[in-house]
DNA sequence: CCGCAGCTCAGTGTATACATAGAAGCGGGA
DNA sequence: TCCCGCTTCTATGTATACACTGAGCTGCGG
């Protein structure tokens, strides 16, 4: 694999996982002696994490990690809706219903599973929301849109991991995504729409609600 | 200004005007020398182009400037649909009315001024645009948002160009954009939206048949 | 003591040299 | 004549050298 894509990959899952904090420096020299590659291909991730929005200039020489805050967190749900309710749109207007079957029998199993509170529960109910975006990504066939909506679901990741996840709210965003499923089976694309703006409308609550919880001044997150 | 953003200035505004038509490969060696630089610099702009859907990888090492075909329109439409709405609804409640007053006057005055058929007219009308896109920013405050639609414009920018542009479709689409922007002086969300939606349908529609009547065979845009 | 000018230097922006891999063309053999 | 394999060569990927700008510090003058 070429070196800039694995500097990508590491600073990009960095970032997201927290360990670069919102507000830290990206310097090329620094990044390239952490990474052990040259200036060249960090200058590249770089430049596709700021296009990514994960990275901001802060001025003309200095990038930042973008910042994560309550407003920031609703400014990416505002653009999340725009995306995937027409996706979920479009989506039920073109499946091969066939498709979503499985996954409809896998979310109707979810909240049976997640009580458990182990952490396979959980990351087996996360691979099966990345199987429904694969499969809506296929059903939509429209190459622009996927391509906007990759950028949300990178952003989403990063709040996903900032924001704890309770056990119940991840049983009622099953619900809640297979409502979303089951439309699109059914080939009503109204439905889908709505189902998905429910969804995010609760996720978005709670992920607000969780984060002013972990941090009740506002002060860590800016 | 940096090296690489007059290589990307440049090589985008030749991808929009179809100087450099779709298929045609992006050697970085060959833009180098053409573009009076080096490779450094056009690679980044090769990267950023990419990156922007301009310009599309065919094969591990050949990027090509990326096709224009009625399917790849659609598609783009479906985008800017999920996107214009959103932005269209969010301006409605957020806005300053004032700041878009002079939008009003402008539009209502541009159907007389379309018709005289001289490119000033024309320049100024899309100028009008301009300006409606940058109160639509402003008033979205939303810079996800807004980034995902200076995308999608700069797709729209390349579509424009295309399509032959008719006086009377110009001054259709004026009062459609007028219609927009009464509804968001308004603060009418709703109407915001549905009102971006009919312009959309419109301006696809004339856009396919535009492409279509001036290469019936299709060969000619991939 | 404070403010400004000049300097130093760290870090980016650009050019170029080197490494490497993929593709095309050529030659030999069946 | 066709196919396979080798070679060569071109274009990208990476590293590094050089240029330059802007920020911060220091020292002088008021």
């Amino acid at each position: 694999m070429r070196a800039s894509d694995r500097a990508y990959r590491v600073l990009r899952e960095e970032i997201l996982d927290g360990v670069l904090a919102p507000g830290t420096a990206l310097a090329e020299v620094e990044q390239a002696n952490r990474l052990g590659v040259s200036r060249t291909p960090v200058r590249e991730a770089l430049a596709r994490l700021e296009a990514d929005g994960l990275a901001t200039a802060a001025s003309p020489r200095v990038l930042q990690v973008s910042e994560l805050s309550p407003a920031s967190i609703t400014a990416l749900y505002e653009l999340r809706e725009a995306l995937e309710e027409q996706a979920a749109r479009l989506a039920a207007m073109r499946r091969d219903p066939e498709r979503f079957e499985g996954l409809r029998s896998r979310l109707r199993l979810s909240p049976g599973q997640l009580p458990s509170g182990d952490e396979g529960g959980l990351r087996d109910y996360y691979e099966t929301v990345d199987a429904l975006d694969a499969e809506l990504d296929a059903a939509v066939a429209n190459p622009l849109l996927i391509g906007a909506l990759r950028n949300a679901r990178l952003h989403s990741a990063r709040v996903r991991r900032l924001a704890r996840q309770h056990p119940e709210r991840l049983r009622a965003a099953a619900s809640e995504h297979l409502l979303i499923v089951e439309a699109i089976i059914a080939g009503d694309a109204s439905l889908a729409a709505h189902a998905t703006h429910v969804h995010l409308h609760m996720s978005l609550r709670h992920a607000l609600a969780s984060i002013e919880a972990r941090q009740p001044d506002g002060h860590r997150v800016a």
